[in-house]
DNA sequence: ATTGAAATCATTAGCGA
DNA sequence: TCGCTAATGATTTCAAT
């Protein structure tokens, strides 16, 4: 089922899940006045297709010791060294995203440290100590005013 | 309990439910060999103190039609107008985080769009369609080599 | 998509270390 | 305070329709 096409019944499921992914299938079902199997049924259709694709819960960063959130751009000596350099970075439990993007970066990180002494202590002992970063650019994270879900 | 500071248990406890959240308490339970009734009571515990926010399912974005990710850095023209210029973007599904940082950008954003179309109709109709957007510099992503969450 | 039934789970209260 | 057990009502899950 790779290319199954969602309802809006499986629409307004994914909503409800998004909202709170631990709510009972039966709570659901009576939102949406469908049985409870048919919730089951739709979600295991959705996870078969590889539309849902797992379930977290959402943690404060800030009261688990994660106070700051920089993103990075990076500029790499050459493009060549870019899987040794992903390498690198997975092993950096720091660094929460990489993408590889149009325009001036060779990569963009986005970053999470305790502090900005921890902040600098990674950059100087982890991302700098690769030979292939040639340069970094910090955009130091004050405040994230909007944050919420693709649109279902 | 705003400053509760949690124990190994309860961090063993963030982790599996980081990895599904959808898992029961019992499962948990005998995993780390107490009884369902703790993790519960753990987990109502961390919920109180704000350590625990919800939970929610994860879905691939670009089986749901939104395939294109643009990271963009916005300059305003004067920094007064930034509250308004938020309020605006709130407005606009497409924008999934806004980052108030240091350096270069006035804010930094992350949108999800259909297609670079779409994307292109975006940028026109929409951000530069606001009077206080100087101007914008758009980073698409063409991979995400690495997405995780914090270290618990 | 529904039903119905068996297995499993959530949730709470009280007990004990 | 913390974790355990026990009990009940709710939920999950699956097969048949």
């Amino acid at each position: 089922m790779e290319n199954y096409q969602i309802d809006s019944l499986d629409r307004e499921i994914l909503k409800a899940l998004q909202a709170d992914a631990r709510q009972s299938y039966l709570d659901i079902a009576r939102q949406l006045d469908v049985s409870g199997g048919t919730i089951h049924q739709r979600v295991n259709r959705m996870r078969a297709a590889g539309i849902i694709t797992g379930s977290k819960i959402t943690v404060d960063a800030k009261r688990l010791g994660h106070g700051v959130t920089v993103l990075l751009g990076l500029h790499l000596t050459n493009a060549k060294a870019m899987s040794k350099v992903l390498a690198k970075l997975e092993t950096f439990p720091e660094v929460l995203e990489a993408y590889y993007t149009t325009g001036g970066f060779s990569l963009i990180l986005k970053i999470a440290v305790r502090s900005i002494e921890d902040y600098h202590q990674f950059l100087i002992r982890k991302l700098q100590a690769i030979d292939e970063v040639q340069s970094t650019e910090s955009f130091i994270c004050m405040d994230q005013p909007i944050n919420r879900d693709i649109e279902i």
